[in-house]
DNA sequence: TTGCTCCTCACGTCACGTGAGGTGGC
DNA sequence: TTGCTCCTCACGTCACGTGAGGTGGC
């Protein structure tokens, strides 16, 4: 019960990637993980005789988590703070209270980027909606009508994004 | 019926705003806003005497559009064009046709962020998960267990964004 | 006149892009 | 040996940040 059987037997020497499959499979540039590395955000696992750098499988998804983040805005020095952990043999509870606090923090980040958006969507779907009525209507934004808005035939304000626009 | 009367009188001489309260509400610097003139991205509406830039309240929604489509990752130069419509007294019909195609293009922008960091937000919540588990157990991620994956008390896969923090 | 805001250079920075010139490994 | 991939500088770029030194307007 203490050590159950493992889902697979676990290659003991999976193969590694050297950087150009790395990045392609990751969607970034080569010029991207040597600037990474040089960070100390990704490290390669090592090096060959030839100082090829080796990658693995799973760096991919710590690459694909620092990608995510940077959608967010944030910068790559604070993605490194979210990531460097304390080693879990030497301080293992340390290890959990970062690691916890650190997927506590990006969840709330990604929850509000996800509802910022969403209100931009909503603003676009009303301006689309509006211009739709556009199409059968003859009026011209110009300076002297305040392009439009208040619309001269409903003769209501104009969605903002629409107004963005001209 | 052609002209209803306006919500309001509209006045015929809304105050412009300086640059410096214009940024302020916008919540960008004094720089991003010399910048983006400079781009062509966003003119202010005049000038005064003393050459101090003057902004309309209007114009805050183009810029928080701006930073919207930024968000998405887009470059200023693709935000202009998508920004930049035919002037509509010359063209009205190219006009209309450039407004639809943006917004079609940047609902699209949104629409696809947001299952994106939809998924990432999952993820994150399932490495949560997970990780409440590890809180009771006295197994640490170590080289020589693979960094506890697969975990040593249910046999499954880690998640893949708990992997990234170690 | 004082104090705050604004102005225009102009150099610095972050996260890479883009060659130049050279080497590794199948 | 050839061809492709990789290596390390090192300078360029985008979207600003950050002063320096000077002026506007209540």
């Amino acid at each position: 019960m203490e050590e159950p059987a493992l889902q697979k037997p676990a290659p003991l020497e999976p193969t590694p990637l050297k950087i150009g499959e790395f990045a392609r499979r990751a969607g970034v540039s080569l010029r991207t993980l040597r600037y990474y590395e040089e960070l100390g955000l990704l490290q390669p696992t090592s090096r060959t005789r030839g100082k090829f750098r080796c990658y693995r499988e799973g760096d991919l998804h710590r690459l694909r988590l620092i990608q995510s983040l940077q959608e967010l805005g944030l910068r790559l020095e604070r993605i490194g703070r979210l990531l460097d952990t304390p080693d879990p043999e030497v301080d293992h509870e340390g290890f959990l209270v970062q690691v916890r606090s650190a997927l506590a923090e990006e969840e709330e980040l990604f929850e509000q980027q996800i509802a910022r958006l969403g209100l931009e969507r909503e603003k676009i779907r009303t301006a689309r909606a509006k211009l739709a009525e556009c199409d059968t209507c003859e009026h011209v934004p110009t300076d002297a009508n305040n392009h439009c808005d208040p619309c001269r035939v409903t003769g209501r304000a104009l969605p903002d994004v629409l107004r963005a626009h001209y």
